[in-house]
DNA sequence: GCCAAGATTTGT
DNA sequence: CAAATCTTGGCC
């Protein structure tokens, strides 16, 4: 019993961080590894946990035995094991949850050795040998070198590039380039994407480059197939792997290069525990595993291209001022409706011109107008009584998210409250919604133009994905002149028949009280150009808007980006904004209002003690968001923003003395939602 | 996260 | 004063 070796073993699924210590019988001596999983004795019951490391003995007397070894092979390797200790101070997520969330496609025991029964011998698809397996291992460094690996950031080859490209094909070519190099060195390579519809072609593209040992994972791979795969990659048949954020823990023992595509995307932001972004653990990830790493954009987050500026990355780009006008850029009109407004056009003299215009030249048309259950503001059917802010008296619009009840959000002072029926001037239950959206513009553009043939293209029209390819099809083939659609389906559209792309109004979503609106902006209406771009003809883009000085507007034109840029930083520092705070979004919910009070500021007091033992009050804020009611159970959520200054050292201590509080601290009756840098405010 | 033991509130 | 509810700490 005494030559036993020891294992630590986190519970999963528990909101635990750290491990306990267990005996590994004579039994399991060979198969108890770092990485696998195992059912231990846990208080009266018995739970699962990983081992994430063995001791050759433990100082704690009376220790329990593993009672089973679930794994034929390590889940996680001991890279990813290190990775997800980062994670959990890094997003204030206890170590079990992470473990727990990123083990491989939820995998039960059972099945990993029922598909092992399965597997003809021949395949021998899991029996990487053990030896094998140990030189691999060996191959990689341990978490010991982390703190290390970070310095030698430094050293220019090992620099994250920021790579800003002007076109697909000037991407594809780099990336096509950076892949070749990489597999040469016989080294694996990861691309990471925002989501399933994007990068079609760049997929088609890498297919018939590299075949057989590129792997794209997407919606069609079934979780067998992915298992499969997942042991194809940790066995390096695999080279090549394209996937959403979730791969980038897939079990690379080799891996070269990491491309992040469309790196501004907030999809790399996971909204469940743990509330990662890939984009960062990525690089924490290459860091690991010395690999190359590339953040790809045509628009960069201000925070890259900041840290690119600041040569934390290496920045990679053309000088654009004479590049686009060699690929030809569309010609683009901001329309101020303001000049519009005696008219009361919603489709302004400018677009009814250029409509006539592409439909005479039989081009495509597609016009942006709002998204779904948005409207700019909320009227009284009855008494024509136009609800406003009880704050500051600017118009209320309307916003939904799907399941939620509708909420009115002042655009001026952020101020939300709940959506009514029931008119406050004359009581009736008339209150309504107004705006544009994408019926009401089809009928108008019916109206204009009778002899074009109109489609509606959004989710409340088309609802099914099989009708919804059938309308892409018939634009595609030009049977549809005009297509109305929500600024959410520009991903799925095939852009080489289109002439003309207008927005109906932008201001909606610049009016979003965020201070990442101007960025999303801008970099929206830049991947819809980029589209546009792919095919040679002239093409307008025309903006309909109350707001044509805006800068994210502005920008658009040939100098682009840097200038976008240049603004957005200059507001960004004057507001203390991130790249140079970092948010936690932390949101307390609860139906009880007293309890949920004291949650709330015992826990601004601990923040507040925390800035004054610290003198450091001036680079800590508190933003206290208004409280809104939720769906069920009459919840209340009051939602903290704390903004720390960026590169300060108290903010590194506070953000581990958060970490200690929110482990420790439980109130039965308030739930406490921590968000490290979240992707939006509201 | 979960459970049990101790602390506190609630009910008749 | 017991029962019901809440809080706290430890889990190997």
């Amino acid at each position: 019993m005494n030559n036993c070796k020891v294992a630590e073993v986190i519970p999963l699924k528990m909101k635990l961080n750290r491990g306990f210590y267990y005996i590994i019988p004579e039994s399991l001596k060979y198969r108890a590894e770092v990485g696998k999983r195992v059912v231990i004795p846990f208080r009266n019951s018995r739970k699962t946990g990983i081992i994430t490391d063995i001791l050759e003995k433990s100082d704690l007397g009376d220790l329990k035995e593993i009672e089973e070894v679930l794994d034929p092979v390590p889940v996680l390797s001991k890279n990813i094991l290190t990775l997800t200790e980062w994670m959990s101070r890094n997003y204030l997520c206890p170590r079990g949850l992470v473990i727990s969330s990123i083990i491989p496609y939820r995998i039960s025991a059972k099945k990993v050795s029922s598909i092992l029964d399965n597997i003809s011998p021949g395949e021998r698809l899991l029996n990487i040998d053990d030896n094998q397996r140990r030189t691999i291992e060996r191959k990689n460094c341990h978490s010991d070198t982390f703190s290390i690996k970070k310095e030698s950031l430094i050293d220019k080859i090992n620099k994250p590039i920021l790579f800003r490209y002007h076109s697909y094909r000037e991407r594809d070519l780099y990336f096509i380039n950076l892949i070749m190099k990489t597999i040469q060195k016989n080294r694996q390579v990861l691309i990471l994407i925002p989501d399933q519809f994007s990068c079609i072609r760049l997929k088609e593209k890498l297919t018939r480059i590299f075949g057989e040992s590129l792997a794209i994972f997407d919606r069609n791979t079934t979780p067998f197939q992915k298992y499969l795969r997942f042991i194809a990659v940790q066995k390096e048949e695999i080279k090549v792997v394209i996937g959403t954020r979730s791969n980038v823990f897939l079990p690379f023992y080799n891996l070269g290069l990491i491309i992040v595509e469309r790196e501004e995307s907030t999809l790399f932001k996971e909204e469940r525990v743990p509330r990662y972004s890939a984009k960062e653990v990525a690089l924490a990830r290459g860091l690991l595993e010395s690999s190359q790493i590339v953040f790809a954009s045509s628009s960069p987050s201000v925070e890259s291209y900041w840290n690119a500026l600041n040569k934390e990355y290496a920045l990679k780009e053309k000088k654009n001022i004479f590049y686009f006008k060699k690929i030809g850029y569309p010609e683009i009109f901001l329309v101020n409706l303001e000049e519009e407004k005696s008219f009361q056009r919603i489709i302004s003299f400018q677009l009814q011109q250029l409509i006539i215009k592409y439909l005479k030249e039989k081009r495509g048309i597609i016009l942006f107008s709002k998204r779904l259950g948005f409207a700019s503001y909320v009227t009284c059917t009855n008494c024509s009584h136009i609800i406003t802010c009880p704050d500051c008296g600017f118009q209320l619009s309307y916003q939904k998210e799907a399941g939620k009840r509708g909420i009115q959000l002042c655009n001026q002072c952020g101020k939300r409250i709940q959506y009514k029926r029931i008119c406050p001037k004359c009581g009736n239950p008339s209150l309504k919604p107004m705006g544009y959206g994408t019926k009401f513009i089809e009928d108008l553009v019916h109206q204009m133009f009778p002899l074009a043939k109109t489609q509606c293209f959004d989710k409340d029209a088309t609802p099914h994905l099989r009708d919804q390819t059938r309308i892409l099809d018939k634009f595609k083939k030009g049977e549809i002149d005009i297509l109305i659609t929500t600024n959410f389906m520009y991903k799925r559209i095939d852009y080489r028949q289109t002439g003309l792309i207008g927005f109906i109004l932008l201001d909606h979503l610049l009016n979003i009280p965020d201070y990442i609106i101007a960025e999303k902006t801008f970099q929206f209406l830049n991947q819809v150009i980029l589209h546009l771009l792919e095919q040679k003809n002239q093409k307008s883009l025309l903006i309909q808007t109350y707001l044509p000085k805006h800068h994210s507007l502005l920008s658009l034109e040939e100098t682009g980006y840097p200038l976008f840029y240049e603004k957005e930083i200059a507001l960004r520092k004057e507001l203390e904004y991130p790249p140079f705070t970092e948010i936690i979004k932390i949101d307390f919910i609860g139906a009880d209002q007293g309890n949920l009070r004291d949650s709330v500021d015992k826990f601004k007091e601990f923040i507040n003690k925390f800035s004054i033992t610290h003198s450091i009050g001036t680079s800590i804020y508190i933003n206290e968001l208004y409280p809104v009611k939720g769906v069920k159970n009459n919840e209340i959520t009051i939602s903290l923003l704390i903004r720390m200054k960026t590169g300060n050292k108290d903010s590194f201590e506070l953000k581990e003395l958060l970490f200690s509080y929110i482990l420790k601290t439980k109130k039965q009756r308030v739930r406490m939602i921590v968000d490290v840098k979240p992707a939006k405010l509201y």
